[in-house]
DNA sequence: GTCACTTTGCC
DNA sequence: GCAAAGTGA
């Protein structure tokens, strides 16, 4: 009789460069593509929940173009799902990618067990990252708490290169005898624009990126030969917004890192570009060894820092959401959120500090609107950027760093195109910057003193 | 214990 | 150029 296996898609809506459908597909096994609207996501950000059914629609649709069967969907709790749709299609194992974010290793623990008192297994193969969390240590054994000396393990670690498309998997899916998809549901209404989703939408990306001449300064290089130059200003396409595809599996970071080594991109390029997917590696690693830095400080010594609370710390977080501020780049920034899902990682960085150190507000605050506003919304990304934001998280570096607004505009947007893109109306600042950054150095210190 | 280093920003 | 403290070898 023939074997069967269920591969559960979770974040890598994508077929090639996946070493978990390939170890599903071995020996002749068939192969059940399956994905699980998890209803504990119902009250996450509609622009994701949107980019994700965009994801599922183009993964359906080159499951069929490879194989005349669909992506089966079925919506609930996948601790129940999963075990009875086993039971429904006689599989004998559930393979995955690994997920290591706190919900879905609790999951998947949960689901592993349901599945193990019925004789079944869960086999978790390979992860969304060039190097599994937990990997990369110090030679101690202990793991790592600043980036730079971590980027320097990443690149002397080992890595599995890209994977071979799997053409010879033997996929029965929706539309085969017997199988049955809920199909799905309606789109959520992302309330902005989003950018064509998909792994060959990914791929077009990356192409772009590592293949033109036509770098966002004009200059004869490619996108990865400029990024050095251009990464930081916000006005042009100097990066390679492929943040939405990497936070839904849509390419692999093996596939970008091959790809560059292949390209003779110059050290430079590489090097810098690489390093952004080393940071992505390292605040997952960072995230798996301390799961609760979610939410809480990673630096407990500044728990007790003084934070505005009340009627007016929501009116001062409500102007921020809006982007209502006064200042240029800060409110470009935030409608440049609220209008396309995304934002600019200089401005990312500006509008986090301004919210931490201008408003005094809680980095939570900013972490949970970025999460639900972003199309790329990664937890162990988004909480420990605003955790290196508001210095209570892997920097050895202080929290005395105050970014100033004003001169950072003038550094990145010297031109004024990004935030003339924005906003048009004159500018009436909601604080005195050198006000608040005085008040944030004397709040820290109150919080510091021994 | 020492010493280099910090997605650096500010002045 | 300076500030400035914790990490990592």
């Amino acid at each position: 009789m023939t074997k069967r296996a269920i591969m559960w898609f979770r974040r890598d809506l994508r077929l090639g460069d996946h070493p978990a459908i390939l170890a599903a597909a071995s020996d002749g096994t068939e192969v059940v593509p399956v994905f699980v609207i998890d209803t504990k996501f119902d009250g996450a950000g509609a622009p994701r929940r949107a980019l994700l059914h965009d994801c599922l629609v183009s993964l359906d649709k080159s499951l069929r173009e490879a194989s005349g069967t669909g992506l089966v969907i079925r919506r609930g709790d996948p601790t129940h799902v999963i075990p009875m749709l086993v039971e429904e299609l006689n599989a004998g194992s559930v393979v995955v990618s690994r997920d290591y974010s706190p919900y879905g290793r609790t999951r998947d623990a949960a689901v592993a067990d349901v599945l193990a008192a019925g004789g079944r297994s869960l086999r978790g193969v390979g992860s969304p990252y060039a190097v599994d969390p937990g990997t990369v240590r110090k030679g101690d054994g202990n793991p790592y708490a600043v980036f730079t000396p971590f980027s320097k393990m990443w690149r002397r670690t080992d890595w599995h290169g890209p994977h071979p498309w799997p053409s010879d998997a033997q996929w029965i899916g929706a539309g085969s005898a017997g199988i049955e998809s809920d199909g799905l549901p309606d789109r959520p209404d992302p309330g902005c624009e989003l950018p064509d989703a998909g792994e060959s939408a990914a791929l077009d990306r990356w192409r772009c990126f590592i293949d033109s001449t036509g770098a966002a300064d004009g200059t004869m290089r490619s996108g990865v030969e400029a990024y050095d130059d251009l990464r930081d200003r916000p006005a042009l396409t100097g990066t390679s917004h492929l943040s939405p595809d990497l936070k839904w599996g849509t390419i692999h970071p093996r596939t970008l890192l091959a790809d560059l080594d292949a390209s003779g991109a110059g050290a430079r390029g590489h090097t810098v570009f690489s390093s952004e997917l080393a940071w992505r590696d390292f605040y997952a690693d960072v995230l798996f060894h301390q799961p609760q830095t979610a939410w809480q400080n990673l630096n407990s010594k500044l728990d007790n820092i003084e934070l505005d609370t009340g009627a007016a710390a929501e009116e001062k977080f409500a102007k921020w959401c809006a982007g209502q501020t006064g200042f240029g780049i800060v409110d470009a920034g935030m409608r440049q959120l609220l209008a396309t899902g995304w934002m600019h990682n200089r401005v990312r960085m500006i509008a986090a500090s301004f919210l931490v150190k201008d408003l005094h507000l809680p980095w939570q605050w900013g972490a949970r609107w970025f999460m639900e506003q972003l199309i790329d919304g990664d937890l162990a990304s988004n909480n420990h950027g605003w955790q290196w934001a508001a210095g209570t998280g892997t920097d050895a570096a202080p929290y005395f760093r105050v970014f100033n607004p004003t001169l950072q505009q003038d550094r990145y947007d010297a031109s004024g195109d990004f935030v003339g893109r924005w906003v048009d109306e004159p500018a009436m600042q909601m604080v005195d910057h050198r006000a608040e950054r005085d008040e944030a150095l004397r709040r820290l210190k109150e919080a510091t003193r021994k």
